[in-house]
DNA sequence: ATTATAAACTAATACCGTTAGTTTGTCAAC
DNA sequence: GTTGACAAACTAACGGTATTAGTTTATAAT
């Protein structure tokens, strides 16, 4: 038939700017297709099914985080760094919340690619807190802290979790930063 | 037709079970309905919709944490109330991985549910920050907090986010809870 | 015994993801 | 320039999903 020029990336960030536009909920195969004037079964030809390409998104998402991690840390250090990249995260988060709900929304077991998600959002943590004097336990001790805070606090902030008191959630957010610091600097060697 | 004694509990604690045994992921009205013995149709008798459902089952879920979290804390004060609340906490969610699941997953917009979902999370852990002496907005703060840690912490717990490297994941949790407690402790008057 | 109510049903709709098999455009080799 | 291979897009179909409307029928109250 008349050649579209689709291709797998034009695919996936179809899905990607549909998710984002029109939510999680509400995103198939279907709509999917007619986004890209093509029938529902043509879209196999460059996905393997819809988890596989949730998992391709979820991929490309991860990617994103990492890049407004790594540009909020650049040419900053210590605890300077460290609030500038929970910011971030947050603000993307919060900016993208139908992508970041893709990430972490995928299953357990579904290929090795969760795994690749992750690496991706850890890189620049690490990078981050190789400025302090932690042996490599706490450093990976505290990755992990600051992923479940980060991760934790944007999911309850986002249900409504944190509305049921007139209190400032950047506030608390603050406030959660400046413990992890405090706990990072005693870890300190 | 021969009645069966069923009624709105009975059909919610059906789901529940269902989703405990057999996952989120494949649960179904159909299924519901036939280990009820009984049409799918006739589950509307019970319930407006699967929304709904899953957000009965979501608040049953989270009185069940909430009980969990009163039983951790009943003669505790301080400190070791607060570890053990977070700690049945995290047990709560792995041995309830999927159940824990649908009072997260649950949508934004779906009725004022959520409300009372985290109404029934938050209680305990009012009670037991109001053995330290914190003014009501600290108190407000460290509740988020400590919600924010916990969940986010069992989320990648759950979902091998924390398998990157071979690090205790125990001794992740204890580290930040340590970190939590020094917090409130600096917080207080 | 009659009647009202609600429990359970049948039938049907409009989606969904997915598989199999078919047409047809394009590009490379001859 | 024709032929042939390949892959892009298609049509048709299946079994599954949630949900609505309308129907039977068992039970409880009169």
């Amino acid at each position: 038939m008349p050649r579209k020029g689709l291709n797998r990336d034009i695919v996936i960030d179809a899905a990607i700017s549909l998710i984002e536009k029109q939510g999680n909920r509400s995103f198939s195969l279907n709509e999917l297709a007619r986004s890209l004037d093509v029938k529902t079964t043509s879209l196999y030809n460059y996905v393997d099914n819809m988890d596989e390409l949730i998992g391709a998104v979820g991929l490309k998402a991860a990617k994103m985080i990492k890049q407004a991690e790594l540009d909020a840390i650049e040419g900053k250090r210590r605890d300077d760094a460290l609030f500038s990249l929970c910011t971030a995260y947050r603000k993307f988060a919060l900016e993208h919340v139908e992508l970041y709900r893709v990430v972490f929304g995928m299953q357990k077991n579904k290929s090795a690619c969760t795994k690749e998600v992750y690496s991706e959002i850890i890189e620049p943590i690490i990078i981050m807190l190789s400025d302090y004097n932690l042996d490599e336990t706490a450093k990976m001790h505290w990755q992990r802290i600051l992923r479940a805070l980060m991760h934790g606090f944007f999911s309850h902030e986002y249900t409504g979790g944190f509305t049921r008191y007139p209190v400032s959630q950047d506030e608390t957010y603050l406030i959660a930063l400046k413990a992890a610091a405090s706990g990072i600097h005693n870890a300190e060697t």
